[in-house]
DNA sequence: TATTTTATGTATCAAACGATATATAATTCA
DNA sequence: TGAATTATATATCGTTTGATACATAAAATA
């Protein structure tokens, strides 16, 4: 992506920030119930610069869905990348998706691909395969942060890092469904320490 | 429900079975997705017919939700419940689940719930209420199931019943999303025995 | 400056949407 | 049988949908 002047007029709009209000969009409402004119209205821009830019609606859902697993948009995976002690990190990353379940940063709760992308799969071509490569790759982030336990010794060598990983990623799921119906947070805290010792146990 | 004679035209159609032909539209499209055309085609009646019998299109989404939470659909909970080993029955539990989620019956994969009405809780009037209560009365049952084997002494009377019924809930959302993300069953079960042993710890 | 290239704004397209008015068919009740 | 009641069938309503044709504006290039 270079940063070269390009001949014809350029773009009056924020192509990333355009692209983070269309997320926003069928975050909220969903792939069908998303209309362009919801779309074109939240991006700021008209009916064709968002063709000429994105093609057309599936083509920018798709992107959409792109920008978002790029921007590393999952707070906690990088929550539980990030703290040293291992503990501390279950606890963090609980807490984060806790956070994002309960919490609507731009009027979406959750997570935008199990909450809401996850429905088209069988319904949008092109959606299966992201998602599938999303939950691959989500789960390989949280067993390299269990295998860098057992590495440092805090963990046992035997630890099934992946089998914990996975469980991570299921517990997540169960949050953000509780989430989107109706749970609050303190609620959703009440079985975090539990669950802090079950992920850890050995 | 007095199966008494009404006067007037009798209907040509089973309603009971034209509410489930609506549920695995709407389960298969979303709400938005499914259109009246879809609906109408698959329950075999007309529009002004299905106005009449469920009226518009939001009703008759209601119905459909009610309809699945009373019908029992939800087999893992039952294959819980029946079971009399408190280890089988989890481990049935998780196998029913793991079913669900990658065999589609009438053309949908997972719960209907879980996977397909919660994506409209903020977006169709009345659904967010049906999913909570949905929730709570699942895991009551859940947790009901444990509860029953402490009294067995199968389980120490300190067994966190409530705790491990909500775990078995998120699990049960970790498979449906995979499922939806297109992992196999075999794939699935991997885990299953580590789980068990898990969900069963004190 | 003239040409080329790309983006924007207006205005609108055909098709599909959810929903209904009207007339007719089938039943109960008097 | 005739009045009342409810379901069905046909046809169609006004909106909204996703998507574009066309003319204009703004930049680089020659």
């Amino acid at each position: 992506m270079t940063d070269t002047k390009k001949i014809g007029r350029p773009r009056g709009f924020d192509y990333d920030k355009a692209l983070t209000e269309a997320m926003s969009v069928f975050w909220a409402k969903g792939y069908d119930g998303a209309s362009l004119r919801d779309l074109t209205g939240a991006m700021g821009i008209t009916g064709p610069s968002l063709y000429a830019a994105f093609g057309d609606k599936r083509a920018l859902y798709l992107k959409t869905i792109d920008h978002y697993c790029e921007a590393d948009s999952c707070a906690p995976i990088v929550a539980f990348e990030t703290e040293d002690e291992i503990g501390a990190a279950v606890r963090n990353f609980l807490l984060a998706v806790i956070h994002m379940a309960t919490e609507h940063e731009s009027g979406a709760k959750g997570c935008f691909l199990a909450s809401s992308v996850v429905t088209t799969v069988g319904q949008v071509d092109g959606v299966a395969e992201r998602v599938e490569s999303a939950i691959e790759e989500t789960e390989k982030r949280l067993a390299a942060r269990f295998d860098r336990e057992i590495a440092k010794g805090t963990l046992p060598p035997d630890f099934p890092s992946r089998e914990r990983a996975a469980l991570l990623f299921d517990i997540r799921q169960g949050y953000m469904f509780r989430g989107r119906g109706g749970w609050d947070a303190e609620r959703l805290r009440r079985d975090v320490d539990a669950r802090v010792r079950l992920v850890l146990m050995h």
